[in-house]
DNA sequence: CTGTTAGCGCTTTCAC
DNA sequence: GTGAAAGCGCTAACAG
């Protein structure tokens, strides 16, 4: 069933096909010709070719997130499930398509369809870039990185070390340190989010945080942690990379016979359930991508349209939310 | 750049510019016909048209898989990473896109882009069905529900239940629990396992298990928590739904000053990190999705080949982890 | 081994 | 308000 078939038993041509069932503008149809269009489509079960339709108009309405090879879940799952909405209502379709490694073939994707927008959000090498601009095919970036495209997202990691460091800065601590997971796929949030806490360790003109590369599957955990603990250089806060790091830092610490935030504050990043019922309650910084999903799909809509990438405009969707886990340094 | 120009550039028909560049069986090509092919197309950076090739040929070599709208994470996100990778070595590219809500329109969907095999681990409407068959889409369910088609899962996760139960009854539990989690995206996965449970108990001649349905945000967790462990029929073991529920009610514990597995025995799934660390370190059943991927991906190649699809082999991918959260019961 | 011809299903001028 | 003609870029069938 084409739209050839679709005509026929219309008694229309192909031509009053197209135009009634893709609404186009600056067009009218005689309602009678549009009824008879619908009704032959109906009784015919007709969907459109979308190879066809992409092939002659040169536009597919889709939007392909290019995801990296890690774990997609909690606060960045939220935000595809939210992108896939906001799109779907601007009538683009999203996909995503999750890198394999380093230099895995993106190649083949760019082989299988053309995106009207790619999403970056995982890393993508110069060649795939210079595939895609040859299709004509525009790029937004969010996360990730691409050479020579601005990173689109609101939310800034740094922002979201600066606010962690903030916790405990204004409780009076003056020695901080900052605890990442050692699996590679955490580095590029890891990278800001410290930075984040330096700068604020610098404007706060106290010492740099000290960082710890917490393996968390081997036995080393108390070791690290008591090294880091005592001696002259001791800390008395933790910024953890998030919450599970930090849960993983209390619960070590009750192997040690230490408690939070008597003997160090804790502070985490993700406000989950777990956090959030601890004893002691977890503090912890959340972001909303809620916001965010509604800023990218604005801009994917403006690239899509040939218009420029607008302003990210400040959101203060970085929230901290102090428990019990974080107080006053004992010294 | 079309494959013309490369054929112009090349000096040969279009016809050879496909038969080289799709490297056709049962057609030889002269050497230096080859090469001239191959380097006009690199000299002009021709990438063929993805759309004109499915337009043409039918198949697309894309494989759409369907996601729940839930946060995709833990096991099934490595599932997703593993079938991507087993899936592009067969050539084929794997795409996702995520469902919105039950009645969404996932016509959009298909009205965008035409897939070889839609891999349904969501819903599929019936009218989703017969809109893919109508356009020769293969269908493969792995997972959530689609009228007709038999699940492709060989992991079962009535077994994971089973798994659970077996733990707590070979140490001698009678009676015993099972908590969930309220949000209605769990419910799949929470009912089979649940089954798998009782089914066991049944197996072992004790009382069905007590089921508690934990509203994690409330308040009320100690509450329910407490009823569950007193009166005539008290339990002694508890299986979580996940090892996240099951942390949850080991804090709880705590609070109440109730500890495992003197007071109740707990056992969790996922065998999470946050798990194996804890105090006690948490019991749990761990499941092994990397036979799955190919197993999937072994079914798809069949579906999409016209071959019917392939027996489920049992593997023994589900294991029990037993840790001190579960011993023997105090009565 | 290579080329000619035809057409996949659709949309876009342009003419009426 | 409607239709005829052309062609998007590719590959399948058939000749040679």
């Amino acid at each position: 069933m084409t739209s050839a078939d679709v005509a026929r038993v219309a008694g229309v041509s192909r031509t009053t096909v197209s135009f009634v069932l893709n609404d186009t503008k600056n067009q009218s149809i005689a309602p009678a010709t549009r009824r008879a269009v619908f009704d032959a489509a109906e009784e015919l079960g007709y969907t459109p070719s979308p190879e066809a339709r992409a092939l002659r108009s040169g536009r597919s309405g889709i939007v392909l997130g290019i995801l990296p090879d890690w774990p997609i879940g909690g606060a960045f799952g939220m935000f595809l499930s939210n992108l896939t909405h906001e799109l779907s209502s601007k009538g683009m379709t999203f996909l995503t398509h999750q890198i394999q490694d380093a230099d895995a073939d993106l190649a083949s994707v760019w082989g299988a369809l053309t995106p009207d927008i790619v999403l970056a959000m995982g890393d993508l090498t110069s060649s795939d870039v210079s595939a895609l601009r040859a299709r004509g095919v525009g790029i937004v970036r969010w996360l990730g990185s691409v050479e020579g495209y601005p990173d689109s997202a609101v939310i800034s990691q740094h922002e979201v070390g600066v606010t962690q460091a903030r916790i405990l800065l204004d409780q009076g601590h003056k020695r901080l340190a900052y605890v990442q997971p050692a699996e590679s796929y955490y580095q590029w949030f890891s990278d800001r989010r410290l930075a984040g806490v330096a700068a604020e360790c610098a404007a706060a003109r106290v010492p740099r945080p000290r960082v710890m590369v917490g393996d968390f599957k081997a036995d080393s955990l108390e070791e690290s942690l008591s090294a880091l603990l005592h001696g002259p250089s001791a800390v008395t806060g933790i910024c953890a990379y998030n919450d599970e790091v930090a849960l993983l830092l209390l619960t070590t610490m009750r192997r040690l016979n230490l408690v939070a935030p008597t003997d160090v504050s804790v502070v985490g990043v993700d406000n989950s359930e777990l956090g959030a019922a601890w004893e002691p309650a977890l503090s912890t910084v959340e972001f909303a991508l809620t916001d965010e999903a509604e800023h990218v799909a604005n801009q994917i809509r403006r690239v899509a349209s040939g218009r420029p990438l607008g302003r990210s405009k400040k959101t203060d969707a970085i929230i901290a939310i102090v428990r019990d886990s974080t107080g006053a340094p004992r010294n």
